[in-house]
DNA sequence: TTCTTATTTGACTGACCGGTCAACTTTAAT
DNA sequence: ATTAAAGTTGACCGGTCAGTCAAATAAGAA
């Protein structure tokens, strides 16, 4: 026993966080992505209770990379707050462009695509999506809060701010998404400082 | 023959536009559809040659429908331009609570969810949803103009101004939709007006 | 070696999917 | 009244869905 078939179960979380951000949870069945694990769906089922139990365990788990490979490297250092936001606009901007070149289609934010398509249809996914939003403006409010120190932006409520700058990025993949090209979020993109430094 | 049958094809319509809405378009059966319109499927493929045909009447429909009821009254006067803007915000926000208060769940924008979930499935239903989001940003430019008029907004490209009040309005009804909380809408929207004034 | 537990396999289920079809009824123009 | 088109019906199709299960295999512990 012990330790083995980790590998099978890893291999099975890898394929769902690629498949579910391609062609979203109602797209992604699972004999698909059995035969893309190259596994049969009996040893799915071993490892996992259910689909959902998958993308929930997906959604944790594509979190904890995208904090530690884009949020970590961007926000966990000394540099200027407002900085750190258009750091990171920048890096989604890359993110994205990079795979319309690469698969043929602007995917917009794996998070929101989930969000939108499941918070209604199944709790515990709606739950695991409403945490990871969370964490992102946990970021995004440090971030002001640093800016605001260096005195950079102009007292106000910074959580709201965050909130702000993250909807009007989660719109901005949105419509980048629907047209397919990621200079509608570029456009976008140069106004999330805008929000972020505003009084609203 | 004549006229006949076109309270069928309409009640079809109507059915599918309250459908597609509250559940998506994956999540709306042909069989579903026809049980709640009181008809046979036979009757469906008289009218619709397949499901796609029609979602993209239905989002047509559903178009002139929403310009007639929502922006023509809203914005086809002599008001300001950001008091148009600010009336949107506002109307958005009851039609999102009054549905949440009657049917349990905040719907979210029905062209923005049906953007997400089928812009790169089927491009038919792709392009409607890209023409509704550019005929919404008509009437968002209309208002910036008008402002500008007025001296109320400063000199700038009131294009990306309505796209990028639009974005902002998309990711809060995203957001909003997600947390099934309309306060996460209105914090959004006292944003709104920031942006469309904005430089960027 | 033997026992136990983890893992893997592939055939299977019942429900549902979008779509088809031939036959039937209704309607209206002639 | 006849005709032809418009509209309606319900049975049906092949395919796919998430999920099940008993049996086979692999592997570590004793």
């Amino acid at each position: 026993m012990a330790v083995a078939g980790i590998n099978t179960r890893d291999r099975i979380i890898k394929t769902a966080i690629t498949l579910l951000w391609r062609q979203s949870y109602q797209g992604t069945s699972v004999d698909a992505l059995c035969a893309r694990a190259d596994i049969k769906k009996g040893s799915f089922y071993h490892f996992f209770p259910s689909k959902t139990d998958l993308v929930v365990t997906s959604i944790e788990t594509s979190w904890e990379h995208t904090r530690a490979t884009v949020f970590s490297p961007i926000f966990d250092n000394d540099n200027n707050g407002l900085r750190q936001l258009g750091d990171f606009i920048h890096k989604v901007d890359e993110i994205q462009s990079d795979m319309l070149s690469h698969e043929g289609t602007y995917p917009g934010c794996p998070f929101g695509n989930m969000g939108q398509e499941m918070a209604h249809k199944d709790e515990r996914i709606g739950r695991a999506i409403q945490k990871v939003f969370e964490a992102h403006c946990d970021y995004f409010e440090g971030a002001l809060n640093r800016a605001r120190s260096s005195g950079d932006i102009p007292p106000g409520d910074n959580r709201k701010r965050a909130k702000n700058f993250f909807a009007l990025m989660e719109g901005g993949l949105l419509l980048a998404k629907v047209a397919n090209d990621p200079a509608v979020f570029r456009d976008v993109a140069q106004a999330t400082l805008l929000v972020a430094a505003g009084e609203s």
